[in-house]
DNA sequence: TTTCGCACCGTACCTTACTACGGAGTCAAT
DNA sequence: ATTGACTCCGTAGTAAGGTACGGTGCGAAA
């Protein structure tokens, strides 16, 4: 299979891109990639500027972002719309920074847990749903 | 409607655990809530103890766990078996660890973006979409 | 030119976690 | 006793994010 970037078959893109041929199918009718114009034939060809946009789109998922707030980033991303782009981050670290917090609190009554489980023998209480009883 | 806590229809009962009555009967069906046997006639009654179970499968849903975990975390409480809780603990203890430094970093990434999304102006490109494309 | 892998396409299926529906039974109040 | 809200139960549908299948067409190498 030829490899010039600008001239790869769906299955050279996918694993470029490192995902399924179907997932840029489904990306495809999700409208988050166009559908390239066949030249020859009907054989689409794909270009480095597609595996950019699919490795956009796992990094943007890797941060917590829904396939749908992805898809609002790029169409943001001629770079005027800063601010909206902002506006989303901001939204999305907010909801990073309560999950560490619960994250944290989780990890104090499981270690606590663990540590009575050592020390005690025999029948121990799971402290957990006593603890969690505020979140 | 009496609302005895001990004595809860399941729709008082999903009211206090602030889910729908369905998600009740889903949790029943799912094994995570045991149906209770039903004294008189055909309706089943809750108390308190199968509330707090409810808020608790919430809260760990929160934290990121799914529900077949939950349902692990929920069988640490009967304590018989404390040398088996503890390793289903630790094992759970280790993930939350994990989850932990993937959300640190994610808002470690997202907190710059904003920041330079904020401080940078009059730049043509958007500095979160241009991270982002990097990987 | 035949062959064989890949592309194309629609459709169906998967998992997780619900949510809705419809018909029949139950319970408390009037 | 009848109403009307609520319960019971099975089944089916939803949303997100894919994943798989099967038939047909294309295209490069032998």
């Amino acid at each position: 299979m030829k490899r010039n970037p600008e001239q790869l078959t769906i299955g050279g893109f996918a694993q470029a891109a490192g995902v399924g041929v179907e997932t840029i199918r489904f990306y495809q009718r999700k409208r988050l990639l166009a559908e390239p114009t066949r030249a020859y034939g009907r054989i689409r060809r794909y270009g480095a500027s597609d595996v950019a946009r699919v490795k956009f789109v796992k990094s943007a998922q890797r941060l917590g972002f829904s396939l749908e707030e992805i898809s609002g980033l790029l169409r943001l991303e001629d770079g005027t719309h800063c601010g909206e782009a902002r506006v989303l981050a901001e939204y999305k670290l907010q909801m990073v920074r309560a999950k560490v917090v619960d994250l944290r609190r989780m990890e104090s009554v499981l270690s606590r847990l663990v540590d009575e489980c050592r020390t005690r023998r025999g029948v121990v209480a799971c402290p957990m749903i006593d603890a969690l009883h505020g979140g």
